[in-house]
DNA sequence: GCCAACGTTGGC
DNA sequence: GCCAACGTTGGC
């Protein structure tokens, strides 16, 4: 079992979107970096990762996923028509894939701020500087810090 | 809106 | 294979 942390922005898809989905499930598509991608195709069932808003007024954690289904082929990848189109991508040998996430929990909101002054969090990678990567894994321990954090009361350093 | 950091592209 | 130019990310 691992643990992942998978920004998404609330603007195109946040956790209220998450827990109105059908089945609060929804297909992680439209990630087009390699390293994100090959994190996805690590993942196993059950995994899970930290729902992460990202490019808004306040980033930060809003949610616990598992993952539901393994990395299968992004079908928006052959959407001519879409954001995502790929034209380099062909269903015999498609380039971008993604797996399934479902919700398990929406959590209290962990701010960016509130993770970065956590000493335990300095080597995270979300926090290192330059990070854009959208995917990324979280260790066992940041895991458990996290889910401390997230017991706090709101507001609590 | 700014800008640092990073990934990708494409000419050579 | 190098590397400059360009586009994107994402916090602030």
């Amino acid at each position: 079992m691992h643990y992942w942390l998978m920004k998404s922005e609330p603007d195109e898809f946040g956790i209220d979107d998450l827990v109105g989905a059908r089945g609060q499930t929804t297909s992680w598509f439209g990630v087009r970096n390699y390293q994100a991608r090959n994190y996805m195709r690590e993942m196993q069932l059950r995994d899970r990762a930290f729902f992460y808003h990202s490019s808004c007024p306040e980033p930060g954690i809003a949610g616990i996923v598992e993952i539901t289904k393994l990395a299968h082929p992004d079908v928006s990848q052959f959407d001519a028509t879409g954001n995502y189109y790929d034209p380099k991508a062909t269903r015999e040998h498609p380039r971008w894939f993604n797996v399934d996430v479902k919700l398990v929990e929406r959590t209290r909101f962990v701010p960016l701020a509130q993770l970065r002054v956590q000493p335990a969090l300095a080597g995270m990678v979300i926090l290192q500087r330059g990070n854009r990567l959208s995917i990324t894994p979280v260790t066992a321990q940041e895991w458990k810090l996290i889910m401390r954090l997230m017991a706090r009361r709101a507001g609590a350093a």
